[in-house]
DNA sequence: CAAATCATGTAATGTGTTACATGATTCG
DNA sequence: CGAATCATGTAACACATTACATGATTTG
């Protein structure tokens, strides 16, 4: 896809400006993305162009002028059609997996340290889930429905942790029951 | 990191050329690169001018010359160092959270209709991980302890598509008790 | 006084995919 | 006869991140 979607989701609640995207972008740790500029900035130039969205321009003393974007009918209804089309699979890029399918040259200790540094940064990433989660962040929800689903993709990313980690626990209490060396 | 790591891997075990890299990428299905050309060829590039590799260049009647890559100790030594270093935490894009995010602007059988569009793409890449995994497939492993490394390697994927599964079925039960219509 | 906030934007770089190009050989 | 295999490589594009640039104002 693209973060344009996001964009267009984000703007059929209220018009906004591509700074408190930004910052939406950066709070919402749902999504992938940082809330870097460059492709906020991008999209939304893109997006108007496309006559998804409308420009109003604030100038202001001493600042940039707001840029102001409101989705368009056009937008509304791309937006409707995406939300229909086919779900892609998840990406995911695991760099530990790759580091474990050579973590045979390393030494039980070392191997252990490795598992056990995986484990804290996980865990880590799970309390930030947990608390963030109670603190129900984020934005203007409206319907019952609504709600559930915002609190179902917190959910999404603390179950993901969670059987990350029970996932690792049954690695380690299969290797502790390997035979001490060699072969079959 | 990059795909240079998972190359020193592989060359850590015999030496290869580009077009053997190319399949062995497209075969183990772990990891999360398709096996294309444009990395794979530049990367080899790299990695010999940093003399991590060398290079022996067998020349063929009416083919290209095989090009055959040798790691080198300085490269076995980079690859342990990386394998000691901290493991990074996954990447997960989630284009589908994205989706649901949005969920609310669908009428309730269009939203069902999405989960179970999303709920057959899971149950087929399953399927497909757990075929591949009974044929263990994917180069020589030589110790007890690769084999049951890398059998985990194909489990951690497995378990991640259950989970997700799981949290589908959670998602669903959650939704058919949400009262019917309208505020908190 | 330093840092954060507001608000726009650009530049450079990393990572990854698909498609194109060549050209002989072998397999169905 | 068309497709796949072998074997190299390039080009174009998509997506994403970090850092840089400007410049006033408010907050700690």
């Amino acid at each position: 896809m693209s973060i344009k979607y996001a964009i267009l989701g984000f703007l059929s609640w209220t018009p906004l400006t591509g700074y408190d995207l930004k910052k939406l972008f950066e709070e919402a740790a749902v999504f992938h993305w940082s809330g870097n500029n460059n492709q906020i900035y991008k999209a939304l130039v893109e997006l108007h162009n496309d006559g998804l969205l409308t420009l109003e321009v604030q100038p202001q003393a001493d600042r940039p002028p707001r840029k102001i974007y409101t989705i368009t009918e056009r937008g509304m209804a791309a937006l409707r059609a995406w939300l229909l089309s086919a779900p892609e699979l998840p990406q995911v890029k695991q760099t530990f997996l790759v580091q474990l399918a050579w973590a045979d040259q390393l030494s039980p200790p070392e191997l252990e340290a490795l598992l056990n540094q995986y484990d804290e940064e996980l865990r880590v990433q799970l309390l930030m889930f947990q608390t963030h989660r109670e603190r129900g962040k984020v934005s203007p929800r409206r319907t019952t429905r609504e709600a559930y689903l915002w609190d179902m993709l917190m959910d999404n990313w603390i179950a993901y942790y969670e059987n990350e980690r029970r996932w690792l626990e049954r690695l380690r209490a299969g290797l502790s029951s390997l035979p001490p060396e060699g072969e079959p």
